[in-house]
DNA sequence: TTTTTGTGCTACAGTCAGTAACATTATGAC
DNA sequence: GTCATAATGTTACTGACTGTAGCACAAAAA
């Protein structure tokens, strides 16, 4: 089995505040912990933030640089690569590895339409790789 | 504010031994306990089969009857189905609703290639309604 | 009526997210 | 140099949920 041992981090594994501290991040783009929390409409304290975005990090959601001793935190993935490595463990679990079957399953809950898979499909497919560029880097 | 207790299951919030044996019924269609816990490979106590059928069943993933005190358990609804429920909360989630930047995504982290989404779009688009009728009824 | 077989309830340990207090350390003001 | 300030590091508690199972009870079979 050769111990394929990718972990990754999990998609799915994030609580509901893990959560809205990451969309803030993705949403701002650098943060520090007393931004977020000024962005967060509840009044949590200080250290349960930090607390927070010290997980996320642990689960590679977020890297941080120090800058003066303040910590900034900055998405280390796109969101889209996040939920495209989720979809993927989607289809590991319940579609038996078939993106299709995942697709199919998707039209059939509605959670697309089949012309509007197939118009996403079509632009998706002729688009530049101008999309979501979250490191300029070419590999 | 009338107790919005909608909780729909949420098919990322299974443990190793729910989805396990969630995967079971759906190969299998319809299981007692004791035949779950022979195609399991592992050796489980017969109470804690049912326990996860009771809880899976509670979460929604399964129904059961009953023939002559023996419960028969089966799929709620199809994997696919589930798997496209689960892609729409990441895509609300993590894609602020746009299905889109999910595909894009997906195609940005490898998870299918442009081609093969652009092929997998005409085949479903153009498809018989044949996929996984799991109820007829129109309620 | 005794045995068997299957279910109904209860429980306990481990993990993890939510939440936070308290200790420590680096900075800058005086 | 000392003190106050601001930020981080460390540690912890609680509740929910999953893995795992024991035990009492009822119905069917022997």
């Amino acid at each position: 089995m050769t111990s394929n041992t990718t972990p990754e981090h999990d998609p799915a594994e994030l609580g509901e505040l893990e959560r809205s501290i990451l969309l803030i991040v993705w949403r701002i783009g650098t943060v520090t912990a007393e931004q977020v929390r000024e962005e967060l409409g509840r009044p949590l304290k200080d250290s349960t933030i930090r607390t927070v975005l010290r997980r996320l990090e642990e689960k590679g959601y977020l890297t941080h640089t120090v800058e003066s001793r303040t910590f900034f935190y900055s998405p280390a993935e796109s969101p889209q690569r996040v939920a495209g490595r989720a979809v993927q463990r989607i289809v590991d679990w319940f579609c038996e590895g078939s993106v299709e079957a995942l697709l199919v399953g998707m039209v059939d809950s509605k959670v697309l339409g089949r012309a509007e898979l197939q118009r996403l499909a079509e632009r998706i497919a002729t688009a530049r790789k101008t999309s979501t560029p979250t490191k300029k880097e070419a590999k």
